[in-house]
DNA sequence: AACTCGGGGCA
DNA sequence: TGCCCAGAGTT
């Protein structure tokens, strides 16, 4: 297990490979962040870039998604996966934010939570991206990556992980964190073919050691 | 913990 | 073509 100076250090190496790791989701408003988050569950963030210009200029706020039907919000998001249960969440979501909040979307992730569709990972992003609050959320990416760098232990949970990383990390670097270690898991730490030998990070990582067979396993 | 939803990306 | 994937909800 990495020590929490060699995961800074870690995290430093990722931050330089990709200094302009940042959200890049389109959205203008905490609604549109939250439906945009939403849509990205098992969906780049390019496939949702693309269908949310029409999403928003037809349905802006959480008054015009509740009173769209499902089949009307489908024709918008046609284009991505899952788009029958983001249709009928993006609809329930508005409908839960109308009747429970107001119309605002809420601040904190127990509330966020409560909301159809928004799971833990959707509401950390939130928090982070659309509010500014410190989250460190926990994606596919975040546990491939801490898990092949030996950050945490293999049988890690999400929740597990989540609580380490906030550990091991300043808070104030929660959020850049998570973007960053996004990037390198993304176009680096690849899920099915990661690009060892070019890894700045290989002299610490126990799996790339292992992959290239430079080393046994622990 | 396992299963379902699903079009897109990549080999 | 066939497999895997920037999750969440249900059982």
């Amino acid at each position: 297990m990495l020590t929490k100076q060699q995961i800074q250090a870690a995290v430093a190496v990722m931050s330089k490979m990709f200094p302009d790791a940042q959200p890049s989701l389109d959205a203008r408003t905490p609604f549109q962040y939250m439906i945009s988050v939403m849509l990205s569950a098992q969906a780049t963030d390019i496939s949702v870039n693309k269908v949310t210009p029409q999403l928003f200029k037809d349905y802006p706020d959480p008054q015009t998604m509740a009173a769209a039907s499902e089949v009307a919000l489908q024709a918008d998001i046609h284009s991505i996966g899952l788009y029958r249960n983001k249709a009928k969440h993006m609809k329930a979501a508005s409908e839960a934010l109308l009747r429970d909040f107001n119309g605002v979307v809420p601040h904190t992730r127990n509330e966020l939570m409560r909301l159809p569709g928004v799971g833990r990972k959707t509401a950390d992003v939130v928090l982070a991206d659309a509010f500014g609050i410190p989250a460190f959320a926990v994606d596919t990416h975040v546990t491939r990556v801490t898990k092949r760098l030996r950050m945490v232990p293999q049988k890690a949970t999400v929740l597990e992980i989540e609580q380490r990383m906030m550990q091991m990390m300043p808070e104030a670097q929660w959020v850049a964190t998570h973007h960053t270690m996004i990037y390198f898991g993304r176009y680096q730490c690849l899920a099915r073919a990661p690009k060892c030998e070019q890894c700045p990070l290989l002299d610490i990582c126990a799996e790339g050691q292992q992959r290239l067979g430079l080393k046994q396993a622990n």
